[in-house]
DNA sequence: TCTAGGATCGGCT
DNA sequence: GCCGATCCTAGAT
């Protein structure tokens, strides 16, 4: 499953104001037409979900409660609209322009351990909604370090803050790499 | 055009 | 541990 291959890789953020590395340690996947958490449940295709409708690599970029942001990544492709949410991160690179555009002196962990905060620290926003994540050469991209990710233990639990999906909120689609520091 | 509600965060008790 | 902020999106009218 591709969410579990996340798990590990680095995502790679490079703006005006400095380049960030983080590594992936906690995702969530949201399976489509037949998942009710999902945006897409039921074959929905609005112009926010649109990206999600197109190729796998992409983000998918939107906004919660009008005020954060969250990065998902398309996964299946044309005509399938799955993607797997990416909740939180570890700093590998960059943490001073992190802490700078985060502000204050949170904890490191406490900088990125959120969808929210994520993409607050990597100044990820709708403008980047439908890059591809598979070039280099995108501001946003994710790369695969070599990390051996069947070394990582992953833990399965049930998603979050979907209580209103129904059965679907228990369903263990939430990946959690044990190694995070 | 209007209205309800949300894949969160941070502050307060 | 609980509650309110805040504004965009989507579906209803």
């Amino acid at each position: 499953m591709v969410a579990e291959e996340l798990l590990g890789k680095l995502l790679v953020r490079v703006t005006d104001t400095g380049m960030t590395v983080v590594r992936i340690n906690e995702v969530e996947a949201y399976l489509g037409v037949e998942d009710p958490a999902c945006h897409t449940f039921g074959g929905r295709r609005t112009p926010r979900t649109e990206t999600m409708w197109g190729p796998a690599g992409r983000a998918y970029i939107y906004l919660v409660y009008g005020l954060h942001h969250c990065l998902n990544v398309v996964t299946v492709g044309e005509g399938s609209p799955e993607a797997v949410l990416i909740r939180g991160a570890e700093i590998v690179e960059g943490r001073d322009v992190i802490r700078s555009r985060r502000g204050g002196l949170l904890p490191l962990q406490a900088l990125t351990d959120g969808p929210g905060k994520l993409c607050q620290a990597l100044e990820i926003t709708r403008a980047d909604d439908g890059v591809d994540l598979c070039s280099e050469e995108s501001a946003l991209s994710i790369r695969d370090d070599g990390f051996d990710s069947s070394a990582i233990r992953i833990r399965r639990l049930p998603r979050v803050g979907v209580e209103y999906a129904g059965d679907a909120a228990g369903w263990p689609l939430r990946y959690v790499s044990l190694s995070r520091v």
